[in-house]
DNA sequence: CTGAAAGCGCTTACAG
DNA sequence: CTGAAAGCGCTTACAG
């Protein structure tokens, strides 16, 4: 292992003066430096890290703390992230662990940042704990504002109301919501009744406590007589559509022949697998990957005061596919 | 940022005492020691790898290579392998940047063992350059064996003629394999001439030329009439077998009714998905992530001698679900 | 059982 | 422009 003082001593130099030419700093004669950076290639230097580390401790670094059996969408938003964050010129590590042992591990390693994703899951003491002794940055997504984090949350309201705007627009007046997310029911529940939507039985076919019972209610309403049963379904979740299309199957439903559809979560992928291109609304992980970005290098001068830490909401896009029909089609 | 100085003040010990008691060195009082770690743990300790690594130790730290845009397969394994390896004492960080930047990344970050997915894409002059100056242990999924780091690969043309194995059990003859991997050609050719299959147009549908024609062709296949169609398919990927899937919608075939399916890649996650649970061949996530954390906890005593590397081929799993029928189903 | 000391390879004031 | 020295946080002989 070479080492500055190999090439110091080749050079009939000190050692701190390779160091000056190697890093680029001022005070080093043209003809020294050159010199020197030519016996550092001969011999093939590479300089250590650890003991550069040791001493500055900077690293460009992000780390991600991802819930672990998070599914597609988190899939790719991590994917999204390292690809922008590259191009801004940091490196991305991502822990799936637990997330105390996850800033432990992050800190061992100098991140400057870190970005989490947040779930009920991830707030327990220790957490908390381990994350007060990280003194860089953090992110949170999925949070509401804080005085201690950036963070970013979701329009999830917003997302439903433009998902019912748009069955309205189609002249869709009898839907019905399927998910649990009171966010969500939220923004059905104000879209409805500002667009004076029918109040019918099946509006919102999750009760909150049992789910298996929850989908009973789902197949339920599926066998109804047409005039009975709503002309268009919103769904919660990629995950709650698959269910919701299998249950269609089984019902001998057609989707968008029978009842429209629109699912919550946009994953592109989905369009290989899905017999038909669905409906979706939702943060493009795009947006969510750049608003995160935007945040992390708009503060190169170190943490800001307690003050300046950002919140912001990032808006869902409506991406009509293959399954919403206009409600013309239903009328025969 | 707490040192094993201020450890070693508030314990009133010197810091080399405090540096044993942490690293489980023995010569410390058992006393001394718990009273060391309970103040450790109150401090938050984190150790300092940067430090650590100059004096040439382990920072027990794996690094994982894997392609972006990976699909589901090599999330589940890496989930997985985040698991074992956490269990084992290791963390984890994953970077999917361009293999030769990754390699930088985990240089910074002291990674003990690089783990790399191995593709065709991952091996540029810059990859093996970067490699070659990283000086820790390297293992290498889907990779044939090297005098240069561990391999693990999986073993598709086993994995081929177990799902021709089963199927002619069941009493299928004329049976159709879907893809181009040559190693799994050759396990479906070898199957098919030891079991003395039928030999039919439609054996092979891919040419290895243009995807779509492919398709074309599987579609045709699909049209002709019930004796002349293969009774089973084997398809190379669940990417491949969704497809297959709609095509057979378009063409009103029902699986496993009208014909028996298996399908290369075990992905447990998308029983939730498709409509009907289909019989997978491949390698489990949880013995390639195992194989690997095998071969790396065995080598506690540093890089073993180049003769040493260990090269492991994992066996794939059959699982019989949903889609594959006897042949007296289709014999009506 | 405990601690003083050397040293890993580097950067960075500081003095010449 | 150049170099001697201190020090980053840790481990590891070595001496008590």
């Amino acid at each position: 292992m070479v080492t500055i003082k190999d090439i110091a001593q080749m050079a009939g130099v000190s050692f701190t003066t390779v160091s000056k030419a190697l890093n680029g700093e001022p005070g080093v004669r043209a003809e020294t430096r050159s010199k020197i950076i030519a016996i550092a290639n001969k011999l093939n230097y590479v300089p250590n890290l650890a003991a550069r580390r040791l001493v500055d401790r900077k690293s460009d670094s992000i780390g991600l703390i991802w819930p672990s059996k998070s599914g597609l969408f988190l899939y790719q938003l991590f994917e999204q992230f390292q690809i922008q964050a590259e191009q801004a010129g940091y490196s991305v590590i991502v822990s799936l662990g637990n997330p105390a042992a996850a800033v432990r591990t992050f800190m061992k390693h100098f991140v400057d940042t870190i970005v989490v994703w947040s779930t009920t899951e991830n707030s327990p003491p220790e957490f908390i704990q381990a994350r007060e002794s990280f003194q860089g940055t953090m992110l949170m997504f999925n949070s509401a504002p804080s005085p201690y984090y950036h963070t970013i949350s979701i329009d999830r309201q917003e997302a439903i109301q433009q998902a019912v705007d748009h069955l309205a627009m189609l002249g869709h007046r009898r839907i019905s919501f399927i998910g649990y997310n009171t966010d969500k029911i939220t923004g059905f529940d104000q879209s409805a009744r500002l667009l004076q939507l029918e109040d019918h039985p099946d509006r919102l076919l999750f009760t909150p406590k049992n789910s298996s019972e929850s989908w009973n209610r789902v197949a339920d309403m599926l066998r109804k007589p047409k005039s009975q049963r709503p002309t268009a379904l919103i769904v919660d979740s990629y995950i709650a559509m698959f269910k919701l299309l299998k249950l269609c199957k089984i019902g001998n439903m057609r989707i968008p022949e029978d009842i429209s559809l629109v699912a919550y979560d946009d994953i592109p992928e989905l369009e290989e697998i899905t017999d038909i291109a669905v409906t979706t609304v939702g943060p493009a992980v795009e947006h969510l990957a750049s608003a995160a970005l935007d945040i992390l290098s708009g503060l190169q001068n170190g943490p800001p005061a307690e003050e300046e830490y950002r919140h912001v909401k990032v808006a869902p896009q409506l991406v009509v596919r293959g399954t919403t029909r206009p409600i013309s089609d239903y009328m025969m």
